[in-house]
DNA sequence: AAAAAAGTTTAGCATAGGCTAAATTTTATG
DNA sequence: CATAAAATTTAGCCTATGCTAAACTTTTTT
């Protein structure tokens, strides 16, 4: 019986860690996304996120709320959003993650345009081995 | 200029797909785990399914409900929980995607824990494409 | 068959993430 | 510089997912 329990174990972990890595999930990609528009633009501009990332302004504006509240930006009233150190970390986290996913996947032989999408979608549940092993097919291929 | 907008489009569409992947995940994931039970014993039981997935029964319970009402399980009150055509094709779909996912990451030389749970993560965001392209590096290894 | 245990349901609460519409502030233009 | 346009904020609403605690049913044990 300890075969059961083991991977029922292991199973509950694996849909918790899934429901964990969704509340980061937002997090990364805000932060990522804020990051890019201050290094195009200078600042990042609560029109310019909604635009990007497909939401309405006023999602934008409760999200950038909560994650002022989590340390992750920080804004004065009827001004651009910036990240903290903290911010900067996810985004960074992120962009790497990003692009050994796109990359391998464009390296798999898929398209640019799916590579694009789906990476979007994996980054966030890759492990550090999986993106490893990842990083070292690249190096090899 | 045209470039910019396109990959703005994109860029959103891609989490808008994220965002959508998110709703049908939880789905996937109950039926399929209802069919593994029902494979297993006969039938789910609200408790079993509450254990493997590690969230409370009241949240089973509520869960349920949603489920029943769009057509993909079907429950007498105090009975077990059976799923629909519709629940077992998601269930069948699941189980598809989350082999090959699993097996890739196997060939990839990713340890089996860390392969099950990163499946169990992944396997919601990979597009047909990659999901052929995984398929053909198996046959190939 | 009565009592205890196990399982299910319900009620009530919380948070995250969405939306629209209206109010306010800032920026750009005539 | 006054007004129009653009952006931001706020209020109020909604759904999905979680939880605990209490009530109720079913099953198991004695």
């Amino acid at each position: 019986m300890k075969r059961k329990i083991a991977s029922s174990k292991l199973r509950s972990a694996a849909f918790t860690r899934t429901r964990a890595d969704h509340s980061s999930e937002l997090a990364h990609d805000y932060c990522e996304l804020i990051a890019e528009l201050i290094d195009e633009k200078g600042e990042a501009r609560g029109t310019d996120i909604a635009l990007r990332l497909g939401v309405s302004n006023a999602t934008v504006a409760k999200t950038m709320k909560r994650f002022s509240d989590q340390g992750l930006v920080e804004q004065e009233p009827y001004r651009a959003i910036f990240l903290t150190a903290d911010g900067w970390k996810l985004a960074e986290d992120g962009k790497r993650k990003h692009a050994i996913v796109e990359q391998f996947l464009l390296a798999l032989g898929i398209s640019s345009k799916v590579a694009q999408v789906d990476a979007e979608g994996i980054e966030h549940h890759v492990s550090d081995e999986t993106l490893k092993a990842m990083a070292r097919f690249l190096a090899r291929n």
